[in-house]
DNA sequence: TTATTAAATCAAAAATATTTGATCAATGAA
DNA sequence: TTCATTGATCAAATATTTTTGATTTAATAA
């Protein structure tokens, strides 16, 4: 699996060749899915939540919600954090508030801290 | 008694249905992919540009790009002008504003106006 | 008129992404 | 130990997107 550079790493400093654009690419194509979007909205409203309770929340079987869950982890613009059997996710505040608008502030990204 | 919900807050106060999360998903999508990312940001670069220039800017064949252009065109990220033959494509600025983060302006965005 | 150019659209093929159910590995409890 | 639970991973079936080359439409020039 392709490791994502971090998005402040990525800033071009003379005309992006395609590897600039391909990391883009591949942070849009994690957010281009209704079920990760709404995956992303409930973490935003809801701050670490684990999976047992994602599930439930946004009704999804758990091998999907666990492919789902891995493209958002795999794009950065999500953190994990394993306690026991359990596993925690989070939103990646800088990454996504590097990525989105203000405007969709409490919607699919938090606050800025 | 029932707490009437001030208007400006609704759209937070509100769990959001599925046609909201569709409605990002389209605008996502067409943000994910780099050839689309290139003609973004050449656009962003550019300004208004006709469809045989970008061809050879981009490098992609024209119905290629024209697939592409549709793409971007009908998630209402950029915008067409039709002059005899020409079709000038241009960034529909406050649209990718209101999508996109400032540290993305001169990327993909064009500075705010 | 005919020829040329720009650019959208079409259909088939190829490439990718998603869903599904089953299995596996790890943890903790009985 | 054995059993139950959590959640990742796998492979096959589906579904969706993208590419390709051909065709079509419209505008303009010869």
């Amino acid at each position: 699996m392709k490791t994502i550079i971090p998005i402040h790493e990525v800033k071009t400093k003379t005309t992006p060749n395609d590897s600039f654009f391909e990391s883009y690419e591949a942070r849009f194509k994690a957010l281009a899915d209704r079920k990760r979007l709404q995956i992303m909205y409930e973490l935003t409203q809801r701050g670490k939540t684990c999976v047992c309770d994602l599930c439930d929340i946004v009704d999804m079987a758990q091998s999907k919600l666990s492919y789902h869950l891995k493209i958002l982890l795999d794009a950065n613009l999500i953190t994990r954090e394993v306690i026991g059997t359990w596993s925690y996710y989070e939103i990646n505040n800088s990454e996504v508030n590097g990525l989105l608008s203000e405007e969709l502030c409490c919607i699919f990204r938090p606050t800025r801290s």
